[in-house]
DNA sequence: TTAAAGCATACTAAATTAGTAGGATATAAA
DNA sequence: TTTATATCCTACTAATTTAGTATGCTTTAA
């Protein structure tokens, strides 16, 4: 089981963000302070945007700013985001995760466990 | 986040196996209930006997059988087998989850839950 | 002896991930 | 009002991983 990068390049910058909360910040200056591709970056913050966990400002001087304060962004908001659903499924389509189907107890088991976790965790709590 | 279907090809094909514990099962059988081509499975299951999750017997009327009590193995034993681990890492092995990194917080302690959740699951749990 | 099973390895096709590239658009400041 | 600086948008590509095939060898119970 695996995250991706994108989740991860996705947090990180806005842990980046929390810590400057409510400064103002490029992606230039966040991508070099996180060693992340500024090209990459800017897409991967664009669906953040899109998902108003961030807020943008165009022209000179402008930058991205956290939509609301670091207490009230979760962890799993953004994961969430980045890497699509953190509910795993059965292959194909075929399981819809039924009664009948024993193994399929686990990754709901499973499912839930993560979104406790990671909706537990906020912004507020990493930057400290 | 996701789950290969690696992972849960293996799980099906041990509940299954423990569903007829401790009789024995060839490839083809379990394929067949399980939906799952025969020659990808073989494979997987490969794997399984090498980690002692499994045992197998050669030659005609074999297959394989569990290598303990189905209340002896765990659903994190197989998944953490077949998916590799399970503990997210930063990314390019240059953040080692120090504590000076805010965000592994995360992956660290997301980690441990989904240990603590798949080992707290055993075979024999599902198949009642 | 032989048919039925697992064992081993190499190959391939599809999907996903992780980026690049190039420009269009907006805007604050000079 | 011009200009530099920033985000925004879309398409392309390279690398990796996943999922699955193909082929043949080895073992062994009947």
């Amino acid at each position: 089981m695996k995250f991706s990068t994108k989740a991860e390049y996705g947090l990180r910058a806005m842990v980046n963000l929390a810590s400057c909360f409510p400064e103002l910040k490029n992606i230039k200056s966040i991508s070099q302070e996180e060693k992340i591709s500024a090209k990459y970056l800017e897409r991967l913050i664009g669906e953040l945007r899109e998902r108003k966990i961030v807020k943008s400002l165009k022209g000179k001087n402008g930058g991205y700013v956290l939509a609301r304060k670091p207490e009230q962004i979760t962890a799993g908001e953004i994961i969430e985001i980045m890497d699509g659903s953190m509910v795993p499924k059965c292959y194909g389509n075929q399981c819809t995760h039924m009664k009948t189907c024993a193994s399929s107890f686990v990754w709901i088991k499973l499912g839930e466990q993560i979104r406790k976790t990671l909706y537990g965790i906020k912004l507020g709590d990493l930057i400290k």
